[in-house]
DNA sequence: TTGTGTTTTATTGCCTCC
DNA sequence: GGAGGCAATAAAACACAA
């Protein structure tokens, strides 16, 4: 089985296959050279290297000096300069040819390993920070969007009391009015189902132009709300979509489809800005079906 | 000075690629 | 099967407050 051996100080890590950067030769006398019978403890060596820094490792067969063998030798940090200088090369390319490995080290007085170790460390620390960065930039996004859905909520919470005022009014106006003709009541479903207009002042008018007029005031108040509808979600909602980045893109038309769900209604369907189902507008708007608290009044 | 938290260097084991 | 990458981890070096 082939070994791996590294070692500081006296410690000897022998793992099961060689794992060095570069392939031991000969030629190279800084390479880790072990044969798989090893198992003693082989020493390092420090030496004098450019103010006494840089040490290497050395086989205790090879090197033959048991006045290193045992010696303790602490792991020691790389200097300014080296790190500034791998920090240049791994601008320039992350991943580290081995001809690259074994120039940096021999320009360096480094271990081929040692280069290699380092930028396999340096990567780990570049890929942490950028994941600390995409979540800082998620957790942003979220907290624009979160923000902009309270604010859509308080504004149709604006909207709606505007309608009941409103509708109160009609309410008020139309009693006034039955009390001298024979004006037919309308439904919930009647106002609320954003009939076309042709075909409420169809329903509405009956020959009586009484209810002529109010079916008017009913349209006229249909195209409040809807007009107002969608000046609040054009100008509160589909306008951000502009300040998103394109990273978020998939989310963004995902949105455009669909509007947040406020307090558990159906989104209107947004495409390109317009609205490609009127009636859901109007629904999500009116809280229909089933929003009895929001129109009760309409039941008369 | 010392305790503690952080950073850096290095090892280990597993995985993929050729 | 070897080489090399990566995640997890150990441990030394370092920073810093008390």
């Amino acid at each position: 089985m082939a070994a791996r051996s590294f070692l500081y100080g006296s410690v000897v890590l022998t793992n099961k296959r060689v794992h060095c950067s570069s392939s031991p030769t000969p030629a190279d006398p800084f390479s880790i050279s072990r044969s798989s019978s090893f198992q003693g403890s082989p020493s390092m060596l420090s030496f004098e290297d450019k103010g006494g820094q840089f040490w290497r490792l050395f086989d205790h067969e090879d090197n033959g000096d048991d006045e290193y063998f045992h010696q303790p030798e602490k792991k020691r940090r790389l200097t300014a300069d080296q790190v500034k200088f791998m920090e240049q090369s791994f601008e320039s390319d992350n991943k580290l040819e081995p001809e690259r490995k074994i120039q940096l080290a021999k320009e360096l007085g480094l271990q081929p390993r040692q280069v290699a170790i380092w930028f396999q460390n340096r990567r780990a620390r570049s890929k942490n920070k950028q994941l600390e960065k995409d979540f800082d930039d998620l957790q942003e996004s979220y907290n624009k969007l979160n923000a902009n859905y309270e604010n859509l909520v308080k504004e149709k919470e604006k909207l709606k009391s505007q309608v009941d005022e409103l509708g109160e009014k009609m309410m008020i106006q139309q009693k006034g009015t039955s009390d001298s003709s024979s004006t037919k009541s309308l439904s919930q479903s009647q106002l609320c189902q954003h009939v076309p207009e042709e075909d409420v002042s169809k329903n509405m008018n009956m020959g009586n132009g009484k209810n002529g007029d109010f079916a008017e005031k009913i349209v006229e108040f249909d195209n409040r709300v809807h007009t107002s509808l969608i000046e609040l979600v054009d100008s509160s909602y589909v306008f951000e979509q502009e300040q998103i980045d394109g990273s978020l893109d998939e989310e963004n038309n995902l949105s455009k489809m669909f509007l947040p769900s406020v307090d558990g209604y159906t989104s209107p369907k947004i495409e390109n800005g317009n609205y490609t189902d009127p009636q859901s507008v109007n629904s999500y708007y009116l809280g229909l079906p089933g929003d009895d608290q929001a129109f009760g009044f309409w039941s008369y």
